[in-house]
DNA sequence: GGCACCTACTTTCTTTTGGAAAGCATGGAG
DNA sequence: CTCCATGCTTTCCAAAAGAAAGTAGGTGCC
């Protein structure tokens, strides 16, 4: 018997299981752009500006989904200064600091073992 | 100055480096097949039907091209068995077996604090 | 006024990837 | 012979990624 995982909220969540909102959300962070985004926001708030020089090679295109998508989910915070010159700080939220950790474990493995990759 | 990471291996590697092969295998990892499929393999070798069902959802050309990539950066063997019924058996390299613990953590975190997504 | 510049996007277009459905090759069993 | 099982491959279409250029609000310069 599989485990099951329908929308409900009592069930256990399970991964694995096509109709458990898990997948949705490991779709949006098993990404390589989100695993960029949230680890360049562990270093503080951001603007967009910051961002997009970090994250050598992103387009604002997909920058702006990236971030716009975490946001919904409630990883990210965006906040807009509506000072002079305009510009929008995005920030981690509790649950994007939570995530930022294993994010943070699977870019530092491949940091750590590109060697025994290429070799 | 931005870090640098060119394709020599003397280099200090960076994900956040366009041109660092990092990037490649992030891409690779970050991904919601690549870290259902690693996750399903941690529990020892399986077959290409069974993943299939493990993994439910996933098309067997998904299947096939996740697993084939997987294969050729080194994270899973490939063993075709000609006995009567012919089988193929994938199981985690040594490297696969290090890069699971990762995903692992972020598998585990989607599930435990999903609750908190929803709510 | 008119033009350049800044920030943060948006739009358009092309290429790449993902996904559903069906087909194929091999080798039994009946 | 047909039917089934495994493990794919092929085909086709849709969704997403990526590159390039354009937009919009506001400042400052002359």
């Amino acid at each position: 018997m599989p485990t099951t995982c329908l929308t409900g909220r009592h069930d256990k969540h399970d991964v694995y299981a096509e109709q458990c909102p898990c997948r949705g959300v490991l779709d949006l962070l098993a990404n390589k752009w989100t695993a960029l985004a949230i680890g360049a926001l562990e270093d503080g708030p951001q603007r967009f500006g910051a961002l997009q020089r970090r994250l050598e090679g992103v387009s604002p295109k997909v920058l702006t989904q990236t971030l716009r998508r975490l946001e919904e989910a409630g990883f990210v915070d965006r906040t807009v200064y509506p000072a002079v010159p305009l510009h929008v700080e995005y920030a981690l939220t509790e649950l994007g600091a939570g995530v930022a950790e294993p994010l943070r474990g699977l870019r530092s493995w491949v940091e750590r073992h590109l060697d025994e990759l290429l070799g």
